[in-house]
DNA sequence: ATATTATAGATTGCATACAATCTGGTACGC
DNA sequence: GCGTACCAGATTGTATGCAATCTATAATAT
C-alpha cells in the first residue's frame, strides 16, 4: 500500500469518500483510525471527524467501541432512496424548467457531450462517472442549495447500490439526457418533470435486487 | 448559569439543539468550545463533535480557525427551504395514504388532538411544539427513513426561520390538520398532495420577509 | 468433544497538552 | 491625527496518552 503526502481534513474526506464510491472500499470493509491515519500521515483526530461525516451521510455505519465498517443500504433502503431520489430530481428539473438561461443551457449541453464522448471511446467507468455529472448538473442549477445538498447524497448512495447489487443497464444514457435537455428548452415542466420521473424508474428497475446476496454476507468478518 | 450533570454526546447534542430552537441560544451568538466543555462537564472532544453535528445540519455555522456561531438562514436561503419542504412534504403525505393503516391513522389523530388540547390552554410554545409533531408524523409514517431525516432537518430550519423573522400566524393549525387527517383516511392521494402542498405554502407566505432586520444586527455582540 | 471462562491484544473513547491561528489593542512611525 | 506593525490573550486544530470496551484465542471444566 502506497503512503500519500499528509493533507487537510476535506481532501481526506474525498480521497476515502471516491474510494468507496469506486467500490475501491467495499461494503463490509473495516476502517480502522490507526491505519487510516498512518495512510493520511495524520493523527487520529482528523480522520475521526471524517469518519463521523461519512457516516452522516450514510456512506459507512459507526458502531460505538466496535469501529467503522463501509455499507451498502439494505434492499429495503435502496428502494426508499431510490423513490425519493424521484421525487426530489423531478421536482428539481421541473425548477430548472423555470429559471433556466441560455448560458445555462449550453452548461448542460456540454456536460452531456463529454458523457457522449467517453461512452463512445467505451470507457465504463469514466461514462458511468460522468453520467452522474448530469444529474448533479440539474441539482446545481436549480438554484437551490438544498436540492444538491441532499441530490448529491441520494445519487452517491444510488452509485453505491447499482456496483453492489448490479445493473441491467450502463447506467443512464446520454439519449435520455439530450431528450430532456431539449424539454428544458422548450420550458416543458410537466414533460421533463415526467420524463425525468420515468428515466429514473428505469434505472431503479435495472438494479438486480432480487438476486440472492447472503453469500456475500461470509465477507462480513473475513 | 447552572451547570448540569456530565451526559453522553447525544444529550449534549440535543441540549444545544433544543436551546437554539427555543431560541434560548439566538443567532449570531457564539459557541465557544471550552465554554460549553465546561458546562457540560466534558473535555472538549465530545462538544468539536456535537458542534460539527450541529454544522452539518445548519443549525450552526462553523468558521475555520475562527469558531462556531448560531446562525438563521438567510432570507434568500429560507425560501429555498420553504420550497424543497412544501416538495418534499407534499410527496411524503401522498406516500402516507398509500400504506397507511387504522393503527396509524390513530396515531395521527391522537397527535393532533394533543395539539388541539394545547391550543385550548393558550401556552403558545408547546403548541407551536405540539403543530411540529403532526408533521414529523407524517415523515414518520412514509416508511422512508429518508424523508424523516430530510424533513425533520427542514423543519428544524423553518422552525428557526419562523422565531427569527417572525410570522403573522400562529404556526400551522389543528384544523387543516384534521382536514388532511380526513382526506389521508380517505386515501384522497391527490387532494391531501394539493392541500399540503396549500397550508405550507400558506406558513411561508405569513414570515415577515419584507420586515427590515438591520436593527436586530445589534445584538451581534451583545 | 463441547461449552464456558479467563486473558491478552487490538481498537475506540475521552481528556489534555501543545501548536497554529485569529482578535484586539497598543505603540510606533509618518 | 492616521495608518501600520507588532504583541498578548484567547480560541481553535492536532497529536498523543490512558482508560474503557470489544474480539479472539486458549485453557479449563463438564
Amino acid at each position: 500500500m502506497t503512503e500519500v503526502q499528509q493533507r487537510n481534513e476535506e481532501d481526506i474526506y474525498n480521497s476515502i469518500k471516491q474510494a468507496i464510491l469506486q467500490h475501491k472500499l467495499r461494503p463490509n470493509t473495516r476502517l480502522i483510525e490507526k491505519e487510516l491515519a498512518k495512510q493520511f500521515k495524520v493523527s487520529r483526530t482528523p480522520i475521526r471527524n471524517v469518519l463521523r461525516r461519512l457516516a452522516y451521510e450514510k456512506l459507512i455505519k459507526i458502531i460505538p467501541n466496535k469501529g467503522a465498517i463501509v455499507i451498502c443500504p439494505s434492499i429495503e433502503e435502496s428502494k426508499q432512496i431510490l423513490q425519493i431520489r424521484e421525487v426530489l430530481e423531478a421536482a428539481a428539473i421541473r425548477q430548472v424548467c423555470r429559471n433556466i438561461t441560455e448560458e445555462q443551457i449550453e452548461e448542460i449541453k456540454s456536460v452531456i457531450e463529454e458523457e457522449q464522448a467517453a461512452n463512445a471511446k467505451g470507457d465504463l467507468f469514466e461514462s458511468l462517472d460522468l453520467s452522474l455529472g448530469f444529474h448533479y448538473k440539474i441539482a446545481e442549477l436549480t438554484g437551490n442549495q438544498y436540492y444538491y445538498r441532499y441530490l448529491e447524497e441520494l445519487i452517491s448512495l444510488v452509485y453505491v447500490i447499482v456496483s453492489f447489487y448490479g445493473s441491467r443497464q450502463v447506467f443512464s444514457g446520454w439519449q435520455d439526457h439530450f431528450k430532456l435537455l431539449d424539454l428544458i428548452k422548450e420550458r416543458k415542466e410537466e414533460e421533463a418533470e415526467r420524463f425525468m420521473a420515468e428515466h429514473l424508474r428505469e434505472v431503479a428497475e435495472g438494479i438486480f435486487f432480487e438476486e440472492d446476496f447472503s453469500i456475500s454476507l461470509g465477507d462480513v468478518f473475513k
